[in-house]
DNA sequence: ATGCAATCTCAAGCTGACTTGAGGTCAAGC
DNA sequence: GCTTGACCTCAAGTCAGCTTGAGATTGCAT
């Protein structure tokens, strides 16, 4: 029974469990595997095997995601949690906590872009060198080639 | 005197003044005509000439893309402006507003999230299945091959 | 023992938003 | 008239973030 408990806790997943737990395609997983966000070890016959923990690490690099962060980003902020060993609650917390700030961030930086918006519309001007919406600001740091990425 | 202001007005302008007074690459220019987001005549020699309120338009289509909008929703945007015609202050007024609702909806995308996130830190679970902050909602949309964008 | 789904690798394709390069033309100043 | 720089077209490259396909292997259930 404590065989059990222990093994119910550091079970080793298959791709194709962790593709349904966390809705990615089994492709993915596999590129995000490549790009070092997540680690997997192999069978006898190379098969891959996951902790359980990696499906909540997944989650997280969908969430942020969803905040517009790249793979780099999110590999970035990963590198703070444990490799290997299954993150604690506290881990989650702290890094957690560094997304909230991300977020902070960024809804402020759209709260004074719709300030200056809203002069803006005040003189339907939207021009580059007399409205304060978009002066230069960051603009120059954007170059080389791919796609620019948003709401830096 | 009244030829001159009218010439003033409705200059025809080369890329490369266009390139200078947005800061955009004269390719990129080229590239957003071909994409149908602003259109030029030709001189005889074939060369491109712009409306000066081209050089509006296109920081219309730059705040936008800041914004996380890709170039064919900018251009459903920009489509209720009069082609060809140089736009009022009116038409702008316009425009503006809706970027404005763009915005308004945007914060509170996030600030809906930020607030999962926040009892989320406090359990420190962040699960698929047993966290509020992402449960499927539109994940399921988001099908096909290409870049996901972000903060749909 | 066998069948069949799940897995493997590796190369190539795709979208978005551009840039880069080659090779040629146009226009303004000297 | 000649040079110089701005402009032209068209094809191909780039980067991120994956997917698709081919062809081979593994592993669980019967």
């Amino acid at each position: 029974m404590l065989a059990k408990t222990l093994k119910g806790r550091n079970d080793l997943v298959p791709i194709g469990v962790v593709a349904q737990r966390t809705g990615l395609a089994v492709s993915a997983i596999r590129y995000y595997e490549e790009r070092g966000l997540i680690a997997s070890v192999r069978t006898g016959g190379n098969q891959r095997r996951f902790l359980r923990s990696d499906i909540r690490r997944l989650s997280f690099v969908l969430i942020a995601q969803r905040l517009g962060l790249g793979l780099s980003e999110i590999e970035r902020e990963l590198a703070s949690l444990p490799k290997g060993r299954t993150p604690t609650v506290l881990d989650w917390q702290r890094i957690s906590r560094s997304l909230r700030g991300e977020i902070d961030g960024r809804i402020q930086l759209l709260t004074r872009t719709r300030n200056k918006l809203d002069e803006c519309i005040g003189c339907g001007c939207l021009s580059l060198d007399r409205c304060a919406l978009y002066n230069k600001e960051d603009r120059a740091g954007a170059a080389g080639p791919g796609p620019r990425y948003v709401l830096d």
